[in-house]
DNA sequence: CGATTATATTCCCATAAAGGAATATATTGG
DNA sequence: CCAATATATTCCTTTATGGGAATATAATCG
Protein backbone atom coordinates (compact mmCIF):
# COMPACT_ATOMS: atom_id res chain seq x y z
CA UNK A 1 0.00 0.00 0.00
CA UNK A 2 1.19 3.70 -0.45
CA UNK A 3 0.39 6.61 1.29
CA UNK A 4 -2.67 8.24 2.37
CA UNK A 5 -4.09 10.35 -0.17
CA UNK A 6 -3.07 14.29 0.56
CA UNK A 7 -6.61 14.82 0.20
CA UNK A 8 -7.77 12.28 2.74
CA UNK A 9 -7.86 14.43 5.85
CA UNK A 10 -6.48 17.38 7.41
CA UNK A 11 -3.13 15.54 9.02
CA UNK A 12 -1.72 14.49 5.59
CA UNK A 13 -2.70 17.86 4.02
CA UNK A 14 -0.89 19.94 6.15
CA UNK A 15 2.38 18.09 5.69
CA UNK A 16 3.07 20.07 2.98
CA UNK A 17 4.90 22.44 3.92
CA UNK A 18 3.45 24.80 0.99
CA UNK A 19 -0.45 24.13 1.73
CA UNK A 20 0.69 25.34 5.53
CA UNK A 21 1.73 28.61 3.67
CA UNK A 22 -0.91 28.77 2.35
CA UNK A 23 -3.16 28.64 4.92
CA UNK A 24 -1.21 31.17 6.75
CA UNK A 25 -2.01 33.46 3.79
CA UNK A 26 -5.34 32.96 3.76
CA UNK A 27 -6.00 32.90 7.68
CA UNK A 28 -6.99 36.75 8.04
CA UNK A 29 -8.37 37.17 4.68
CA UNK A 30 -10.05 36.16 1.58
CA UNK A 31 -7.67 35.94 -1.16
CA UNK A 32 -7.58 35.16 -5.41
CA UNK A 33 -5.73 32.80 -6.33
CA UNK A 34 -3.81 35.69 -8.23
CA UNK A 35 -2.54 36.90 -5.28
CA UNK A 36 -1.57 33.79 -3.48
CA UNK A 37 0.66 33.15 -6.91
CA UNK A 38 2.13 36.63 -6.37
CA UNK A 39 2.81 36.56 -2.69
CA UNK A 40 4.08 33.46 -2.56
CA UNK A 41 6.05 32.78 -5.77
CA UNK A 42 4.45 29.75 -6.54
CA UNK A 43 3.45 28.30 -10.28
CA UNK A 44 -0.28 29.08 -10.55
CA UNK A 45 -1.40 25.41 -11.81
CA UNK A 46 0.20 24.72 -8.50
CA UNK A 47 -1.26 26.91 -6.38
CA UNK A 48 -4.65 25.52 -7.89
CA UNK A 49 -3.71 22.11 -6.83
CA UNK A 50 -2.95 22.62 -3.31
CA UNK A 51 -6.07 24.74 -3.36
CA UNK A 52 -7.61 21.91 -4.19
CA UNK A 53 -6.38 19.37 -2.11
CA UNK A 54 -7.45 21.98 0.82
CA UNK A 55 -10.64 22.60 -0.05
CA UNK A 56 -11.22 19.09 -0.29
CA UNK A 57 -10.02 18.20 3.48
CA UNK A 58 -12.28 21.62 4.63
CA UNK A 59 -9.22 23.21 5.14
CA UNK A 60 -10.36 26.35 2.86
CA UNK A 61 -13.34 27.85 1.67
CA UNK A 62 -13.89 28.91 -1.92
CA UNK A 63 -15.86 31.66 -3.35
CA UNK A 64 -16.76 32.85 -6.93
CA UNK A 65 -16.52 36.65 -7.18
CA UNK A 66 -16.66 37.39 -11.46
CA UNK A 67 -13.86 35.48 -12.49
CA UNK A 68 -11.78 35.41 -9.43
CA UNK A 69 -12.17 32.68 -7.16
CA UNK A 70 -11.52 34.06 -3.54
CA UNK A 71 -10.13 31.69 -0.78
CA UNK A 72 -10.07 31.52 2.60
CA UNK A 73 -8.67 29.55 5.61
CA UNK A 74 -11.50 27.76 7.04
CA UNK A 75 -9.74 27.43 10.61
CA UNK A 76 -12.28 25.18 12.28
CA UNK A 77 -10.96 22.35 10.75
CA UNK A 78 -7.37 22.79 11.78
CA UNK A 79 -8.90 22.39 15.60
CA UNK A 80 -8.59 18.71 15.66
CA UNK A 81 -5.15 18.97 14.94
CA UNK A 82 -4.86 21.61 18.05
CA UNK A 83 -6.67 19.11 19.70
CA UNK A 84 -4.43 16.27 19.25
CA UNK A 85 -1.21 18.01 19.47
CA UNK A 86 -2.59 19.43 22.86
CA UNK A 87 -3.39 16.02 24.18
CA UNK A 88 0.61 16.09 24.31
CA UNK A 89 1.22 19.54 26.38
CA UNK A 90 0.48 18.19 29.90
CA UNK A 91 3.88 15.97 28.92
CA UNK A 92 6.00 18.33 27.60
CA UNK A 93 5.48 20.26 29.99
CA UNK A 94 6.41 17.20 32.83
CA UNK A 95 9.54 16.74 30.86
CA UNK A 96 10.67 20.39 30.43
CA UNK A 97 10.25 20.55 33.92
CA UNK A 98 12.50 17.45 34.50
CA UNK A 99 14.99 18.59 32.15
CA UNK A 100 14.85 21.85 34.15
CA UNK A 101 15.78 19.91 37.24
CA UNK A 102 17.92 17.83 36.42
CA UNK A 103 20.04 21.24 34.90
CA UNK A 104 19.82 23.14 38.21
CA UNK A 105 21.03 19.89 40.20
CA UNK A 106 24.24 19.75 37.86
CA UNK A 107 24.97 23.62 38.78
CA UNK A 108 24.70 23.25 41.66
CA UNK A 109 27.00 20.20 42.45
CA UNK A 110 29.07 20.07 39.13
CA UNK A 111 31.14 17.79 40.63
CA UNK A 112 29.64 14.99 40.53
CA UNK A 113 30.04 13.52 37.47
CA UNK B 1 9.20 16.52 -7.80
CA UNK B 2 7.75 13.79 -5.46
CA UNK B 3 5.75 14.59 -1.86
CA UNK B 4 8.44 15.37 0.64
CA UNK B 5 10.05 12.45 2.75
CA UNK B 6 8.10 11.06 5.90
CA UNK B 7 11.24 11.92 8.05
CA UNK B 8 11.47 14.99 7.18
CA UNK B 9 9.85 16.80 9.57
CA UNK B 10 7.06 16.42 11.91
CA UNK B 11 4.46 17.67 10.28
CA UNK B 12 5.46 14.75 7.41
CA UNK B 13 5.65 11.96 10.10
CA UNK B 14 1.95 12.33 11.81
CA UNK B 15 0.30 12.74 8.58
CA UNK B 16 0.27 8.92 8.95
CA UNK B 17 -2.78 7.74 11.16
CA UNK B 18 -0.75 4.54 12.58
CA UNK B 19 2.17 6.70 13.64
CA UNK B 20 -0.16 8.73 15.75
CA UNK B 21 -1.87 6.14 17.26
CA UNK B 22 2.13 4.82 18.28
CA UNK B 23 2.67 8.14 19.58
CA UNK B 24 -0.14 7.91 21.87
CA UNK B 25 0.39 4.91 23.40
CA UNK B 26 3.75 5.62 23.73
CA UNK B 27 2.89 9.13 25.71
CA UNK B 28 2.33 8.09 29.46
CA UNK B 29 5.25 5.46 29.03
CA UNK B 30 8.01 3.79 27.73
CA UNK B 31 6.67 0.83 25.67
CA UNK B 32 9.12 -2.27 23.89
CA UNK B 33 8.66 -2.83 20.07
CA UNK B 34 6.87 -6.05 20.97
CA UNK B 35 4.09 -4.55 23.08
CA UNK B 36 3.33 -1.88 20.79
CA UNK B 37 3.25 -4.67 18.06
CA UNK B 38 1.15 -6.68 20.31
CA UNK B 39 -1.34 -3.40 21.35
CA UNK B 40 -2.05 -2.44 17.72
CA UNK B 41 -2.44 -5.19 16.19
CA UNK B 42 0.24 -4.17 13.26
CA UNK B 43 3.13 -6.27 11.73
CA UNK B 44 6.37 -6.33 13.52
CA UNK B 45 8.28 -4.70 10.58
CA UNK B 46 5.91 -2.44 10.02
CA UNK B 47 5.77 -0.62 14.17
CA UNK B 48 9.79 -0.97 13.18
CA UNK B 49 9.60 0.93 9.85
CA UNK B 50 7.01 3.52 11.91
CA UNK B 51 9.56 4.18 14.85
CA UNK B 52 12.52 4.68 12.85
CA UNK B 53 10.69 7.56 10.74
CA UNK B 54 9.27 8.75 14.37
CA UNK B 55 12.82 8.21 15.77
CA UNK B 56 14.74 10.43 12.51
CA UNK B 57 12.21 13.35 13.20
CA UNK B 58 12.85 13.48 17.09
CA UNK B 59 9.18 12.42 17.65
CA UNK B 60 10.30 9.00 19.85
CA UNK B 61 13.21 8.53 21.98
CA UNK B 62 14.61 5.06 22.06
CA UNK B 63 16.64 3.17 24.56
CA UNK B 64 17.88 -0.46 24.92
CA UNK B 65 17.26 -2.26 27.58
CA UNK B 66 19.15 -6.11 26.95
CA UNK B 67 17.39 -7.54 23.88
CA UNK B 68 14.39 -5.13 23.92
CA UNK B 69 14.32 -1.59 22.49
CA UNK B 70 12.15 0.44 24.51
CA UNK B 71 10.73 3.36 22.77
CA UNK B 72 8.88 6.83 24.47
CA UNK B 73 7.12 9.90 23.29
CA UNK B 74 9.50 12.67 22.67
CA UNK B 75 5.80 15.15 23.71
CA UNK B 76 8.43 18.29 23.03
CA UNK B 77 8.88 17.35 19.52
CA UNK B 78 5.24 17.78 19.21
CA UNK B 79 5.10 21.16 20.48
CA UNK B 80 5.59 23.16 17.32
CA UNK B 81 2.77 21.35 15.40
CA UNK B 82 0.51 22.66 18.84
CA UNK B 83 1.92 26.24 18.17
CA UNK B 84 1.50 26.19 14.73
CA UNK B 85 -1.97 25.16 14.86
CA UNK B 86 -2.72 27.03 17.71
CA UNK B 87 -2.24 30.21 15.56
CA UNK B 88 -5.28 29.72 13.89
CA UNK B 89 -7.23 29.56 17.18
CA UNK B 90 -8.38 32.73 18.03
CA UNK B 91 -10.14 32.56 13.92
CA UNK B 92 -12.04 29.79 14.78
CA UNK B 93 -13.39 31.16 17.81
CA UNK B 94 -14.49 34.15 15.99
CA UNK B 95 -15.59 32.25 12.55
CA UNK B 96 -17.73 29.97 15.39
CA UNK B 97 -19.29 32.86 16.83
CA UNK B 98 -19.71 34.62 14.07
CA UNK B 99 -21.90 31.12 12.67
CA UNK B 100 -24.14 31.16 15.98
CA UNK B 101 -24.90 34.82 15.92
CA UNK B 102 -25.78 34.53 12.91
CA UNK B 103 -28.15 31.28 13.55
CA UNK B 104 -29.58 33.39 16.84
CA UNK B 105 -30.46 36.18 14.30
CA UNK B 106 -32.15 33.33 11.56
CA UNK B 107 -33.71 32.19 14.48
CA UNK B 108 -35.41 36.01 15.81
CA UNK B 109 -36.61 36.47 12.18
CA UNK B 110 -37.00 33.10 10.45
CA UNK B 111 -39.19 35.00 7.95
CA UNK B 112 -36.65 36.66 6.28
CA UNK B 113 -35.16 34.23 3.93
C1' DC C 1 -19.98 36.01 -30.50
C1' DG C 2 -14.64 36.58 -30.04
C1' DA C 3 -10.73 38.03 -27.37
C1' DT C 4 -8.91 38.25 -22.88
C1' DT C 5 -8.31 37.29 -18.10
C1' DA C 6 -8.45 34.00 -14.19
C1' DT C 7 -8.40 29.27 -12.69
C1' DA C 8 -8.54 24.44 -13.13
C1' DT C 9 -7.21 20.14 -15.13
C1' DT C 10 -4.45 16.84 -17.70
C1' DC C 11 -0.26 14.54 -19.03
C1' DC C 12 4.27 13.09 -18.11
C1' DC C 13 8.09 12.15 -14.97
C1' DA C 14 10.92 11.11 -10.96
C1' DT C 15 10.45 10.01 -6.24
C1' DA C 16 8.81 8.18 -2.09
C1' DA C 17 5.71 5.73 0.36
C1' DA C 18 3.77 1.46 3.07
C1' DG C 19 2.74 -3.37 3.39
C1' DG C 20 4.32 -8.28 3.14
C1' DA C 21 7.78 -11.69 3.12
C1' DA C 22 12.23 -12.90 3.88
C1' DT C 23 16.40 -12.06 6.02
C1' DA C 24 19.88 -9.74 8.83
C1' DT C 25 21.50 -8.07 13.34
C1' DA C 26 21.80 -7.87 18.31
C1' DT C 27 21.57 -9.72 22.90
C1' DT C 28 20.96 -13.22 26.31
C1' DG C 29 21.08 -17.87 28.39
C1' DG C 30 23.33 -22.29 28.60
C1' DC D 1 30.11 -20.62 20.85
C1' DC D 2 25.02 -21.98 19.72
C1' DA D 3 20.04 -21.56 20.06
C1' DA D 4 16.40 -18.54 20.95
C1' DT D 5 14.28 -14.04 21.36
C1' DA D 6 13.64 -9.18 19.98
C1' DT D 7 14.23 -5.77 16.42
C1' DA D 8 15.75 -3.86 12.21
C1' DT D 9 16.51 -3.89 7.33
C1' DT D 10 15.99 -5.24 2.55
C1' DC D 11 13.47 -6.40 -1.57
C1' DC D 12 9.42 -6.11 -4.26
C1' DT D 13 5.05 -4.09 -5.67
C1' DT D 14 1.32 -0.78 -5.98
C1' DT D 15 -0.02 3.81 -5.42
C1' DA D 16 0.20 8.67 -4.87
C1' DT D 17 2.53 12.33 -5.15
C1' DG D 18 4.22 17.37 -6.85
C1' DG D 19 6.36 20.04 -10.37
C1' DG D 20 6.32 21.75 -15.26
C1' DA D 21 4.18 22.40 -19.61
C1' DA D 22 0.25 22.45 -22.19
C1' DT D 23 -4.47 22.76 -22.43
C1' DA D 24 -9.27 23.20 -20.92
C1' DT D 25 -12.93 25.80 -18.64
C1' DA D 26 -15.23 29.92 -16.83
C1' DA D 27 -16.51 34.65 -16.88
C1' DT D 28 -16.13 39.49 -18.52
C1' DC D 29 -15.84 43.07 -21.96
C1' DG D 30 -16.72 45.18 -26.37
Amino acid sequence: MARATTNSDAFNAVAEPRRRAILNLLALEERSVGEIVARLELAQPSVSKHLRVLHDVGLVTARRDGRTMLYRTNAASIRPLHEWTGSFERLWQHQLTRVKSRAETATQKPEEK
